[in-house]
This record gives structure tokens, sequence and C-alpha cells, in this order.
DNA sequence: GGGTCAAGAGTGAACGATCGCTAAGTGGAT
DNA sequence: ATCCACTTAGCGATCGTTCACTCTTGACCC
């Protein structure tokens, strides 16, 4: 993973990942088919893990949308703020044979569609109001999985940090306007004060 | 750039580009000093493109913060949509040797100050709430490129559509609430009377 | 319990193909 | 005569991949 992520796909030699394993490049050979089932894995493997945790995530959360909502994003984020290794995922999705691509596309699309899901519920109860629920989980979906791309472990903000902040932003996204009762996160709930609380205040 | 966007830059040979451009591989390195500096240029100046035009749209905008961000928001959308080759922009600079790299970024993050400054004027004027400019902009700015990932021409919107479209998402990624005076392109207006209605009824 | 054998896991060496790149030469315009 | 734009041919290096082989482990039969 490490080694696709410095150098993409076809920038990382075989001999280069064998090095890193501390086996022989046949070793490899003997475990995977070739170079792209390394990558087909890493890909498959890595988005399955996001998708489980987003759907754990979102079990735990409860029935409103709006906490179902934050516990996505905030499950997201914190996935690619912990694993910035996977900054790769969506760029290279174009080295893979057609009918691995699609396989790997299927399951971002769950995850898509799940985040779609909350979407339409809480502009259903009036929580959000953006007439454009497909577009808003496209482009969150993109700016959550954008922070594997800057973020760095040794910068001022944690994984958390960084997943409130982005919670924050989504829920403006999607139209996200007054503030509600408590949620169970507390750093969640804090930060959704936040915003309504300026929203208060701007809207007079 | 085609080849570039679909193999990566470690995926193209020299001898395919050389091919889409009609001559023989000395020829290109007749005009290039090596494949690097192929890629550097297609970067730089795709990148000093979108930052001119996104100057330009900004002086046209006049004063209003809210029409400022609506305007570079809008610029980068329909660049991106309009010239998909340009996909690769982001996750390509990782090719670049250190200090050729370190010229894209210097671009890259002109656009995100020019992002970030009306985002700060907007708050000072009361129109956009967000806590976080610096985290807005820099997502925002992820999501507007990321419209070069999934834009497609045969689809059912138009580049201005989808542009219209992230003005919106991106205005409520800021926080922006209360409808404003009317701006001056009639599609913009109208999507943010839509979304201040929407904000309205909402609130109650 | 000792001998036999098959399978699993890995190695060193090398294959053909292709890579980025260049030396040397050609034709035409100034 | 000289430079520009470009060619053909081919260089050495490296790529993904495979061949043939070794070593270890564990099951099996007598």
């Amino acid at each position: 993973m490490a080694a696709f992520n410095e150098h993409g796909y076809h920038g990382t030699t075989v001999r280069d990942i064998a090095r890193r394993v501390g086996v022989t490049v046949p070793a490899l050979y003997y475990h995977y088919e070739n170079k792209q089932a390394l990558l087909v894995t890493l890909l498959e493997t890595s988005m399955s893990d996001v998708l489980g945790r987003c759907r754990a995530a979102v079990a735990e959360a409860g029935d409103d949308p709006v906490d179902r909502f934050s516990a996505i994003v905030e499950c997201i984020v914190v996935y690619m703020a912990n694993r910035r290794g996977l900054a790769f995922l969506d760029s290279e999705i174009r080295s893979l044979e057609p009918e691995n691509r699609a396989r790997y596309v299927e399951l971002r699309d769950s995850l898509q569609y799940m985040l779609l899901d909350t979407v339409e519920a809480g502009i259903e109860q009036g929580s959000f109001t953006t007439p454009i629920p497909a577009d808003a989980s496209r482009a969150i979906l993109t700016m959550c999985q954008g922070v594997a791309n800057w973020y760095r472990s040794d910068g001022a903000l944690t994984p958390s940090d960084v997943a409130e902040r982005h919670v924050l932003l989504c829920l403006g996204t999607v139209g996200y306007l007054a503030p509600r009762e408590p949620a169970k996160p507390a750093s969640l709930r804090q930060a959704r004060e936040n915003a309504g609380a300026r929203t208060r205040d701007s809207v007079g």
C-alpha cells in the first residue's frame, strides 16, 4: 500500500513490493496471481473495511438521520486520516482491468448510496434542506476521501478533530440549519451547536 | 494530457504520446527535455490557466464576497467539467521531482488562498457563518476538482448546470444562509434564492 | 516408530518485452 | 553554408513474469 501510494500503480515495481515485505519476488507470485491482483486485494479489502465501519457506525447512531449522517462522515474522515496510505484509492482505479474496476466501483457506490439514504431521510424530516441530495452526497464523499491527500499525523489536528470539522462542513453542504436535541458523542453535539448558534446569530 | 489521464504518469509511454501527437519519439525530445518536462508543462499551464480564469471571474464579480465566492466556485467547476483531462491533476503530482512539485503546489495554494480570502470577507460581512474558513476552503477546492473525476459530457447536465449546483453546495459548506440582493447571473441568483427559500421554510 | 511421499512455501537465475532516451544522419528553409 | 525540425536505428536498463529447484512440514502405511 505504501509503495502504490508513493509511486502509483505503474510506478511501483514488483521487486520493490517484495523488498518491503521482506520476501523474494517469486514468493509474491506464489500468493498472488500477478501485480494487478495485489492492487485489487488492497483496494477491495480497504473499501470493504471502510464500508463495514460505516455500516456499524450508522447502526450505532440510532434513528435520527442527522446523527446517522454525521456518523458516516465522521467514520469516513477518521478512517482516511488514520490510514493515509489510501489516498491513492480513487486515483488508481484507472489501472484496474474492467471487471476488477467494476467490483470496486460497486463498493464505492454502496457507500455513496448509504450517504444518500441518510440525506434523503434528513430532507424528509426537515433537517436537511438541499434540493440536490445526490450531488451533495457525491460531493461529500469526494471531500471526505480527499482528507487522505493532505492530512499529516504530525500536524495540529487529530483525526477526530478533522472528522469533527468535516461533520460541520458536510452538515452545511446538505443544508442543515437548526440545532437539534443533544446527540450522543459530546464532540459532535458541541460542533453542531456551534453551527446552530452561529446560524441563529446570522439569521437574527 | 489524454494519455496521462488514462494511464497515469508511469503508465504512459513516450512512444504513446508521440503517436498521439503524430510525430516520432526523438521529435518530442527535441522540444522537451524529457518525459517529466511534458507532465510539468501540462500541469503548470493548466493550473495557471484555471488560476487566471478565476482571477478574471473574481474581478468581474464585483465587491460582494458572496458573488466573488460564487464566481470562483463556478469558474473552477466549469473548467473541470469542460476539460476532464485534468482529472489527474492532483493525483500525479507525486510523480514530480521536488522542485517541480513545489512550483505546482504554489500555484494550487494561490487558488486556495483566493478562495479563503473571499470566505473570510464573507464571514466579516456576516454572509458566511463557518467557524473554520480554512478547512472549508480546502474542502471546497477538493470537491470542485473532484468534478473532473466523474463528469461525463454525455450526461444530463451541462458544465454550467454542474457549476450552478456546486455553487449551491459550496455556499452551504461555508454556512451561507440568508438570500441576498439579486446577483448578476440569473441562474445563480435563482439557485441562491432556492436555497434561501428552503432555509426560511426549515427555520420557520 | 521409522521410512516414504506429497504438498506448501520459498529461492536464484533468467526470460522476452518494453521502457526512457540518444547518436548519427536527412531534408528543407534562410 | 548553416541552422532548424525531424528521422531511422538502436542503446542499456529495467520491467513483469516464469522456470527449475530446495527446504520444511505433516500425513500415511507397515
